[in-house]
DNA sequence: GACAATTAGTTGCCAAGGCAGTATTATCTT
DNA sequence: AAGATAATACTGCCTTGGCAACTAATTGTC
């Protein structure tokens, strides 16, 4: 638990006085990090980390019903979302079903703890990400999430030219 | 080597067509990972992954020293560098050199192959980024880049609220 | 209807990162 | 000067994530 815990007080304030401006990529590292570690910190007490956070968040609000949405969401590999949900049910947090009518997936809903337990999560989420953005206006966020996307749209295409030019489906 | 490399191509398109809007916690560790994908593909050729490019841009550039500093600026484990030093000195691209005045200390000298190879690394790495911020203006980049930093900024003095409250140094 | 292709989920294996503990050397305190 | 404290690097252990291989079930094609 926690693994991403203890290296952010490790090393707090690395590349700073040396008046070198840090690169985009670092930058985002950097503050992914710190969303990261402050996320593993609030929910060491309930037992999770911020994996179980984002499982536990889609299913609660709907957006995956099924392992395998939620590897789509999260870009996450099929083998270790079985491992996490595996201790999510041990934990009494989740429920696995199978399905009746195609009976190769198993829909996941929330258990009653589980259930019960996802509005402090959520709050923990969102207070977080609110002191991250604090002094940002609303305009700001925009503009920030609008950055963010553009970069993921050009890597994207960057990726699909990748492909295509090493030989697409012959 | 090149571990994420799969992932992306096996999870595009991932939380798109449902209308919901991401938080800005996922929309940075899909730029992040995008970024960190691209880089290790095409490094995959010299038979080295990002972490190892951080290591040599930051020996050649000067920016560190020691496997102390590199830990430092990049957030890593002292442990994992030691291993990723061990690996980069039997590639012959960096060389390792006890200090005579401190003597705990270990230098780190980029290697002639080393030297001689980071030019292109360098170029693969600048390359990227500058894909991935196609469209952008000079003003706009320096934007996105503010806000990085008042987003680590913040996360900062939250984790020393965090310190200082649960007891400071006795 | 039979066969191929696809999708979902699981398991085993491997590499990487984080942590604790240790040895060595420096520095600070007194 | 002696001892405590800190910094650097390294080693072993454990967890995690990614990948490949596999099974089961569905869909598509001929």
């Amino acid at each position: 638990m926690s693994r991403r815990a203890v290296i952010g007080a490790q090393l707090q304030g690395a590349a700073q006085g040396t008046g070198e401006s840090l690169g985009v990529g670092q930058l985002m590292s950097c503050a992914r990090a710190s969303l990261l570690n402050a996320l593993d910190a609030e929910l060491e007490r309930f037992g999770l980390n911020s994996t179980h956070f984002l499982v536990l968040k889609h299913l609660g609000e709907g957006a995956a019903r099924t392992a395998a949405d939620l590897c789509r969401r999260n870009r996450y590999d099929t083998g270790a979302m079985t491992r996490i949900l595996d201790r999510l049910e041990e934990k009494g947090l989740v429920r696995r079903e199978r399905g009746r009518e195609d009976r190769r997936v198993v829909f996941l809903r929330l258990a009653p703890a589980g259930r019960a337990l996802l509005p402090r999560l959520l709050a923990v989420g969102t207070r977080i990400v609110e002191a991250h953005l604090a002094g940002f206006s609303a305009s700001e966020i925009e503009a920030f999430k609008s950055y963010l996307h553009r970069m993921i749209d050009n890597g994207q295409s960057q990726l699909d030219n990748r492909e295509s030019a090493s030989g697409g489906k012959p």
